[in-house]
DNA sequence: TCGATAGTACGACGAGCATCGTACCACAAA
DNA sequence: TTTGTGGTACGATGCTCGTCGTACTATCGA
């Protein structure tokens, strides 16, 4: 069976900002939007354990911002873009345009 | 002393969109926005004890959200909308603007 | 068939959170 | 001075979260 995706118009905005509200997860929406080609989970260069990655990712799919999709062994991911513009205008790019860390990120 | 507030440079997008992330507060930051005029802390009507509230006010406060200005034995709760929108363009309106609940908010 | 690779499932642990109740403080009005 | 109001402080409780390790499944390639 597909992984559980809910539906464009079942996206909740706080679900959202907690999925966001995590380093981890802020990095990986972050390096998915910053190249279109679907990604295996593996390819995100996190320092953190399969496990935990395994579970940001479902915390991510859950609430609405990536896309699973299961090819051969792998699991390919991309951010739900439309859905989510479409949804929450301007928070997507909001998110991604804000300083990673403290102001000092124009280094 | 007034109560510690973080310096515009120094807000987090992940500290704020943990903020953002609970309905409560969201509640919050949605009527606080929706009139200019600073708030007391007890004008919100949500059904959680005054424990909780200064509980989510602080957690607000901490974030950079809001500003929170000792007025006799008040305490005057305002949005830090320039600060935000300075820091993290576009983010504030994107959230306000997200329906409340379901899609359904259109009713 | 054997082994490597990609990822999940489950259980555990420590930390933090949302909530409450009670006690408390500061100020204002009677 | 007494009473009421607006809010904090502190402790407790139960839940969720982020993280890990180990065990497992499924697929691909040699």
């Amino acid at each position: 069976m597909g992984l559980s995706h809910p539906h464009p118009d079942e996206l909740q905005m706080a679900t959202v900002l907690h999925a966001l509200s995590d380093p981890q997860r802020l990095r990986i929406v972050r390096i998915l939007a910053g190249d279109p080609a679907p990604r295996r989970c593996g390819s995100f260069d996190l320092d953190i354990t399969k496990s935990t990655l395994t579970h940001h990712f479902r915390i991510l799919r859950e609430a609405g911002l990536i896309d699973q999709r299961e090819e051969g062994t792998a699991r390919l991911n991309s951010l739900r873009r439309g859905d989510l513009d479409r949804r929450f205008p301007g928070l997507l790019d909001a998110v991604l345009a804000g300083a990673p860390g403290p102001v000092a990120a124009s280094v």
